[in-house]
DNA sequence: ATGGTGTGGTAG
DNA sequence: ATCGCTACCACACCAT
């Protein structure tokens, strides 16, 4: 079949569907008054052009795909955050006749958050065929496909989750049937594969310590959503530090009825070998096995003839024992002053001692807390540390596990030397709250036997220097302070400023499982799914970051491609690399982005990454007032516009930005401008230009080269030189010969660096009389591909590059003929490019009215 | 001194 | 098979 019949063959099949459909979405007009302006603008361009009859049929297809993907992006904009993202990693194609038809399917798959792909061109994308029949034919080609039936669609949304698409598989005779689930069932189980877009739902789904993570904030951000008492430093207080036994086994346990819990060991994991026990009871705990050990070891530990069970874990049961162990304490007859979330399963509750005639009885409340939540959890146990300072209740709770309490008193204790040294010497010295293998280790170094409380403290005597140079100097006072029974200022701060200390400061997640990558395109796509993952937190909590760092975890160059534990990342190199945005932003785009480039940085071979961290560091709440601030740029001289920005405007909406200036009272300065103010000018009206997420990088630039025209001009300009060089090579490194894109000539030079420096030559060059305009053509010819091969990031180097050099030559060439050229080129035909990409930079569509600096 | 960056450690 | 997360602090090092 040649391409035109083809394509004709397409046409009349969508045509004939849409006629099926009711009067209202046939309707033009209809149509356009949803779209975008931009949108709109293209379809219009496209109307104007007609079809193109040189453009390959995959290029037609394409260019469709794209366009449709911008419409649904506008569709689902305009619906605002109204539907659950059901769909969300799903990308759907439909075949042939359905019901609902197919556009009221499409509407439905974007507005609830997944992909609607219209033709089968990019096969492997597609994560769903929707089908009500097929012919045999089809049958064969998607035989390795998920196809279902629309009810899949219809009903995940009924009931507003996405339904297991096997329970609609399009189901033909019986031997077909068969032959296609085991098939199908291939990619399917491969869940579990990186490149997959549930990924990282199925990953998390799993991962009992995104878990764990997870329902922490939740308890956190609960907690300072309910009132509480807050105790003044000098309060004799009463400190119940309770926590379940060995909580994941117990609940695990209590769902195995062939299972005893005191008979046998018992361990809760996923896997058999290299498989990480998340918990194991106190059975398994006589033999030695301990939480974190692999399954191989545990089973290695237990003597012939005992046999180790292993649970699969209930998420779901744990969430539900929690609740009730959170409510049992909020409803306890004596009201806590004080509830303070440690983890799903502990929890520290503080009352303050206000000298009634009545004292509390602790014995008691430790008897009946225990005994009730044993009773309402149907069989769960938890043991209480009792004291006056957090450490203390924290060691007492080491004494009283498992399966009872301790009550002890540091004022008991000091009063009697010798008790307070057995009592030291109960513990470890990783019994100690925040001190783990490493600062261990450290005091190890110092001296080898170095086994309890009593033997630290007895070494170090007074010795605070010495031990602040082991360990580190808070690390050091903090020892120092637990071997005193006194909690240091840092763990105080949970029960005197719990506002504070249980705020979040960060966002985060972090994946070092299962990280496979081939190309940075799939990795890209990753960046991708767990920015958007991350941003819709962030604007759950109405936050908006200025801080992103990206970590990465690369293989050690001496470690085996795959690692002893089954997709785990081995052992690695840890790279991280922050980077400020300038303004708080919750924009996937401009995120996204950000963290793409800022992978080319770190120059980790796809190949070799293990791990991928995504944190946002500084987070703001937005306010009414600061939304208001963030669609400007905040500038001291605010209200008057240079009179070239708004003389270059098409002449057809001159009138009505003048209207709107008039309006808003914005003054048009003068052109020219006098020369003493010319560069504070010019920068103000190059930032004005530049996307939202560039200003910042663009901003850093201009301050860096402000600072060097003020100081000894030469020496330093030979300096930044010298770094820009260095720069210029990491990028050569990255985007140039050894780039993963097929190679793009600008005067014979294909080598990203190179083209640079032919560009920057040509610049100093032209800085008098301006550059030719031939020269300029086939400049812009370069940067069109460029764009057309969505090469954006690099067009975004070039107009640094020019945005720079205009700069830091402001002072010397700014009135010359070429230098206003040069710049002019950039602001219309350089800037303009980056804003062609809308999937790359989906921000710049405001920046296009921004007009009120 | 102060402040920022990248790295490392710890807990649950 | 297997689901090695994530918030936060402390520190070393650097520039200013």
């Amino acid at each position: 079949m040649d391409d035109d019949k083809l394509l004709a063959i397409l046409e009349s099949s969508q045509e004939g569907e849409e006629r099926g459909l009711g009067p209202e979405e046939r309707d033009p007009a209809e149509t356009l008054g949803r779209l975008s302006d931009d949108a709109l603008i293209e379809y219009m361009t496209n109307l104007s052009q007609g079809a193109r009859k040189d453009f390959t049929r995959e290029e037609y297809f394409r260019d469709k795909e794209i366009k449709q993907r911008e419409r649904d992006e506008a569709t689902r904009a305009g619906l605002g955050r109204a539907n659950a993202p059901i769909f969300a990693g799903c990308t759907i194609y439909i075949n042939g006749y359905t019901k609902p038809g197919r556009l009221q399917l499409h509407e439905m798959i974007v507005s609830y958050g997944g992909k609607f792909q219209h033709y089968l061109l990019a096969k492997k994308k597609v994560t769903h065929i929707v089908a009500t029949n097929l012919p045999l034919k089809k049958r064969l080609e998607f035989r390795n496909y998920r196809v279902v039936r629309p009810e899949w669609i219809t009903e995940s949304i009924e009931q507003q989750k996405l339904l297991p698409w096997q329970d609609y598989a399009l189901s033909w005779d019986q031997e077909q049937r068969s032959l296609q689930l085991k098939v199908a069932s291939a990619p399917v189980s491969s869940a579990v594969d990186c490149k997959d877009p549930n990924f990282l739902k199925t990953f998390f789904e799993n991962s009992r310590l995104h878990h764990l993570s997870n329902w922490k904030a939740d308890l956190r951000s609960r907690f300072l959503s309910e009132g509480f008492n807050k105790p003044s430093p000098g309060d004799a207080l009463s400190i119940f530090h309770i926590d379940f036994d060995c909580f994941f086994a117990t609940v695990a346990a209590l769902g195995c009825e062939s299972c005893d819990i005191n008979r046998d060991p018992i361990v809760v994991c996923h896997g058999s070998k290299s498989s990480d026990i998340a918990s194991c009871n106190y059975v398994a705990r006589k033999y030695g096995i301990r939480n974190g050990m692999w399954v191989s070891r545990a089973k290695s530990l237990l003597p012939p003839g005992v046999e180790l069970v292993s649970l699969p874990y209930n998420f779901k049961e744990i969430e539900e024992k929690s609740k009730i162990f959170y409510t049992v304490l909020k409803e306890y007859k004596i009201k806590f002053d004080l509830i303070l979330p440690i983890s799903i399963d502990e929890a520290v509750c503080v009352v303050i001692d206000h000298h009634t005639p009545h004292p509390i009885d602790r014995d008691e409340i430790c008897r009946e807390l225990r005994s009730e939540i044993w009773k309402r959890t149907g069989g769960c146990t938890v043991s209480i540390g009792c004291s006056n300072t957090l450490v203390l209740a924290r060691l007492n709770l080491k004494i009283a596990k498992p399966n009872g309490y301790h009550i002890l008193t540091q004022q008991q204790l000091v009063e009697n030397e010798a008790d307070w040294h057995s009592y030291l010497g109960k513990f470890q010295i990783d019994d100690l709250p925040g001190i783990g293998y490493s600062i261990v280790s450290k005091l190890r170094s110092l001296r080898q036997h170095l086994n309890n409380l009593l033997q630290l403290k007895q070494y170090f005597h007074n010795s605070l220097p010495l031990l602040q140079k082991c360990v580190g100097k808070k690390t050091g006072s903090k020892i120092l302070m637990y071997l005193h029974g006194k909690d240091d200022e840092e763990s105080s701060r949970m029960i005197f400023e719990p506002e504070s200390f249980f705020a979040r400061k960060s966002l985060s997640i972090e994946i070092n499982w299962g990280i496979r990558f081939d190309t940075v395109q799939e990795i890209d796509n990753f960046i991708d799914t767990c920015a958007d993952y991350l941003v819709q937190k962030l604007q759950e909590m109405n936050k908006r970051t200025s801080q992103i760092t990206l970590k990465v975890l690369r293989r050690c160059a001496d470690a085996p491609i795959e690692p002893p534990k089954y997709l785990g990342c081995g052992e690695c190199d840890a790279l991280s690399h922050n980077c400020r945005l300038g303004i708080p932003t919750s924009e996937l785009g401009v995120i996204a982005t950000e963290l793409k480039s800022t992978f080319r940085l770190l120059g980790c071979p796809p190949k070799d990454l293990r791990g991928v961290s995504i944190q946002f560091n500084k987070l703001i709440e937005v306010s009414y007032d600061q939304n208001e601030n963030q669609q400007r740029l905040k500038l001291p001289f605010q209200k008057t516009l240079n009179f070239d920005v708004f003389d270059n405007l098409p002449s057809d909406v001159k009138n009505d930005f003048s209207k709107e200036l008039k309006r808003r009272n914005i003054v048009l300065t003068s052109s020219p401008r006098p020369k003493t103010s010319y560069a504070a000018t010019y920068e103000e009206k190059f930032m004005e230009e530049l996307p939202t997420q560039i200003r910042n990088e663009v901003k850093n630039d201009l301050r860096i080269n402000r600072k060097i025209t003020r100081t000894k001009l030469s020496e330093l300009r030979e300096q930044n030189r010298k770094k820009k060089e260095s720069i210029r090579n990491v990028r050569a490194h990255l985007l140039g010969h050894e780039s993963l894109f097929e190679p793009i000539k600008f005067q014979k030079e294909s080598r990203f660096k190179d083209i640079c420096r032919i560009v920057m030559e040509w610049f100093d060059a032209t800085l008098i009389e301006g550059p030719h305009e031939k020269d300029l053509l086939l400049f812009e010819n370069y940067l069109d591909k460029l764009s057309d091969s969505n090469r954006v990031p690099l067009i975004l180097r070039f107009s640094k590059l020019i945005s720079v050099r205009l700069n830091l030559k402001s002072n010397q060439y700014g009135q010359e003929a070429g230098f206003q050229e040069w710049e002019q080129f950039l602001l219309k035909n350089v800037i303009p490019k980056l804003n062609k990409n809308k999937h790359t930079f989906q921000t710049v569509r405001k920046l296009d009215i921004d007009f009120d600096i």
